[in-house]
DNA sequence: GCTCCTCACTAAACCGGTTTAGTCGAGGGG
DNA sequence: CCCCTCGACTAAACCGGTTTAGTGAGGAGC
């Protein structure tokens, strides 16, 4: 009982197994009346064209790749990757196109994932993602003549087409909400300097202080992990002049910070105000809630897809700057408490 | 700069096309010194072999399947994919096979995606997760010919091999766990009743009780997400007489239900006692820290794929049970208060 | 010296599509 | 009436491997 080929529907339409080929890709050549005939033979054998031939003689893969660069542990607790992957396929689907996912545990032996998928042709194409300061993979992707869609905190120049969600408008806005709110120490606990979104967050929470016209605020870098963040916050916390706010890059070091803050005593918001980045499932539902940034994950996926299959179809997809995310208020916010020792301007 | 073909290679090396599959292939039939030639210019030449054609010529896909039904948003939440895939891959990768995943959002589509997978040969195995009670995939892929590894909460009864971690002993656990502690009403908040893992944690807590003597305690069937696990400790605290500890089929109903036992004035673990299920990363970085069962998906996945590779190659990978999870003793979990009724035996 | 066998290797079929070159018949123009 | 064009379709090459049938050389056996 195997499966039919073009072959087998080609015999029971009486035409040879080009006219159905052309038949099933609408594409000239063939009377309106063969083609519907054609149709519905194949409909009737229930044939399925197979992916394999179709990979082979027409020289594409179907399929493009995207490699994560993350040890599984850190990969579990990050909301992105899922939701980006589930927006990757919306857009995949419609076009019978499919997605290989590989995990490397880490930079190292990334490269070599990246040259066997485009030695090897399994892929047309790669999603660059987590893309990091100086990163080789552009120029790795342009001598391996693999096409690959950048994806980034901001529009930035770059060979390859660049989807961009710029995260800067939600941080600004979280610092510019506690600014209103009274405070004036408003710290960060970023993310691995390494990486662009990290700094892109970064420079965004310098930046609104600078335009708020507040003195530098001190800043810890991190590495996204509940860990991380609960250190991090700590030694915020144990600087001679701590701040009363702070904006995490990220909602899990937000969470874990909030909690190292409770473990001293402090009230949250009203010791300390805490913002995290994300909006993570949980962070409506913690005490307190918790005030964040959304980003759309899954329109940032769909996007960056429909780029990179028109990018390989041969088509230019330059550059896409999507919404920005928005502040989302809660209640891990407040205004500081009055100090005894008012501040003289 | 078009990539050599074995053809290529063949010229160079002087033999003929088949000669040199031979060679890389590690098959008999090649004298030592010219399989060591033929070794050599392939390497020279940087050639790697056609995924595609190769993929045509020994009907093979190369690649093993996986489809996620689940809403991007709770699919975001989820630690358990993500630690899963990767265990997967680190597998996959030793073979050179790969992964493909598709995320539908509902299980009315689910049935074509394996159709399609199937009958269009793009995979040559695909891992069934999130089993549920009278699922019907076992039976659509023998229908379909298709090679299957149920991923299941327990060992059960299935035409195809089931890798299985049973979580019962973690419930288990943590029932006994509250009960030493002193507790006589330790409710449950389930998962969707239609999977059978829910199933399988719900019977476990109450065996749990049930071997410990313990009355029937009341259990609220709810959906693995926080909204879900907030509204269902809602009702079990606003029964007559309500519980003095919850136990959680997950850390996210865990979570948010903690949240709101707080916002209710409760003091946990004082009040109420709670435990979760999958000891997620941010689990240890809450207030109070959360006591969870902690499962190994890495390893889950990794068995996983040895058994579906094994079962694509025609072996007999019939079942395998992993090691159990383990309880985390964290702090959310305290003896009850002293009642001010004493119950009288 | 002959057959027979084994080993190393080649030639060619094959996987199942796509695509190009080429054939055939109908219709139009001169 | 012939030539030309054009649309519809066929035959065959092609993608790049794997695999099978077949060939020739060399050694063993008698």
């Amino acid at each position: 009982m195997t499966r039919p080929t073009i072959a087998d529907v080609a015999r029971a339409a009486g035409v040879s197994r080009g006219a159905v080929s052309f038949a099933l890709n609408n594409r000239p050549g063939v009377a309106d009346a063969t083609r519907a005939r054609i149709l519905a033979v194949a409909a009737e054998l229930g044939f399925t064209p197979s992916h394999r031939a179709r990979a082979l003689s027409s020289s594409r893969a179907l399929t493009v790749g995207l490699v994560i660069a993350r040890h599984p542990e850190t990969l579990s607790a990050d909301p992105f990757f899922p939701a980006f992957i589930a927006g990757i396929e919306m857009t995949l689907a419609e076009r019978g196109q499919a997605l290989l996912l590989q995990v490397v545990p880490d930079q190292q032996s990334e490269r070599r994932n990246y040259e066997t998928l485009a030695a090897s042709g399994r892929v047309d194409g790669v999603f660059l993602t987590d893309l990091r300061v100086d990163d080789p993979r552009p120029d790795l992707l342009d001598s391996l003549g693999l096409p690959g869609v950048v994806i980034a905190p901001a529009p930035i120049a770059c060979r390859w087409p660049v989807v961009a969600v710029d995260d800067r408008p939600g941080v600004v806005a979280a610092v510019e909400h506690l600014v209103a709110l009274g405070h004036r120490r408003i710290a960060h606990v970023a993310g691995p300097r390494e990486f662009v979104h990290s700094r892109s967050r970064q420079q965004a929470w310098a930046d609104a202080l600078a335009s708020s016209g507040l003195a530098e605020s001190p800043c810890v870098w991190s590495d996204f992990s509940p860990s991380g963040g609960a250190r991090a916050t700590d030694e915020l916390l144990d600087l001679p002049e701590p701040p009363t706010a702070i904006v995490y890059a990220n909602d899990l070091m937000a969470i874990a910070g909030t909690s190292a803050a409770q473990a001293r005593g402090l009230h949250v918001p009203d010791d300390l105000s805490v913002t995290g980045f994300d909006d993570t499932a949980i962070a409506g539902y913690l005490r307190p809630p918790l005030t964040t940034v959304r980003t759309d994950a899954v329109a940032w996926g769909s996007a960056a897809a429909e780029c990179l299959l028109e990018l390989v179809d041969g088509g230019t997809c330059t550059q896409e700057l999507l919404p920005p995310p928005q502040l989302v208020l809660r209640d891990s916010t407040a205004p500081p408490r009055p100090t005894t020792e008012t501040d003289h301007a």
